[in-house]
DNA sequence: CAGTATCCCGATGGATACTG
DNA sequence: CAGTATCCATCGGGATACTG
């Protein structure tokens, strides 16, 4: 995989304009506070408040609205507590717990990039991987 | 890693908002077309009206400027040929070549997001992760 | 507590035309 | 060939107020 030249981008029709299993990934963790969620839930199911609290900055109706996307992808779970007050936890799915090598991947390279950035921010700049200047 | 409960998130004042490292790979790989532009660098060098065939949709002004942000973030390598008609390769940085295990994680997630929502959407939407329903 | 409902703005991204 | 330059539509996302 990867490896082959050409027949790679696999085409689907779910979502219209997808091209490759990549952006599918991409479409439903790249929402702006969507990997900040997962991180949360990934070893503790949260409460509503608790995740407005966990993740400084966003709003309601982002929270909301980001959590629902991630319902309807299958990623994550709600349950609805019928009591007064209202209680409400979210926690993620089989299917979203399957997301975690994939945060780790991502979380391992922000580091290494980071790391690399910060030491030698103008090597990596100049960097090059074609070595023949030649047309 | 992630096994840590709270000495996780990483403050960085790098762009101003990030607050964890996952986030820092999204913010280089999340633009519209990026993966799609990495996967197509990945193996080969390529010109910018190969890539601009190959990336079916987009247009020339995203794709300079997708391309200029993944220079930026030295992820990728611009290599102009001073001639008429004028040449110019991309290549993919030895930073950038450390995306592959990213992408791939990506790759197979959505692969087998696909897979699972295909065969069981409604299972999926049902699935759930805790069990004891109890205030 | 856990949301909705509005209003609103700026960034993202697209169409089209032009150029060194 | 490999871009720029404009103009424009959309939409993600935020502030604020209200509610079952």
């Amino acid at each position: 995989m990867m490896k082959t030249p050409s027949p790679d981008s696999i085409e689907l029709a779910a979502s219209g304009r997808l091209t490759c299993a990549v952006e599918t990934t991409l479409d439903v963790i790249g929402g702006r506070w969507k990997v900040l969620i997962l991180k949360e839930l990934l070893d503790d199911v949260k409460r509503f408040n608790q995740l407005h609290r966990s993740l400084h900055g966003i709003t309601q109706k982002m929270l909301t609205q980001q959590l629902r996307e991630l319902e309807e992808d299958g990623i994550i779970h709600r349950e609805v507590y019928l009591q007064v007050p209202p209680k409400v936890e979210y926690s993620l799915t089989d299917l979203g717990k399957t997301l975690k090598p994939v945060l780790e991947a991502m979380h391992h390279w922000g580091i290494q990039y980071l790391t690399a950035r910060d030491l030698a921010p103008e090597d990596a700049a100049n960097s090059r991987t074609i070595g023949t200047i030649e047309g």
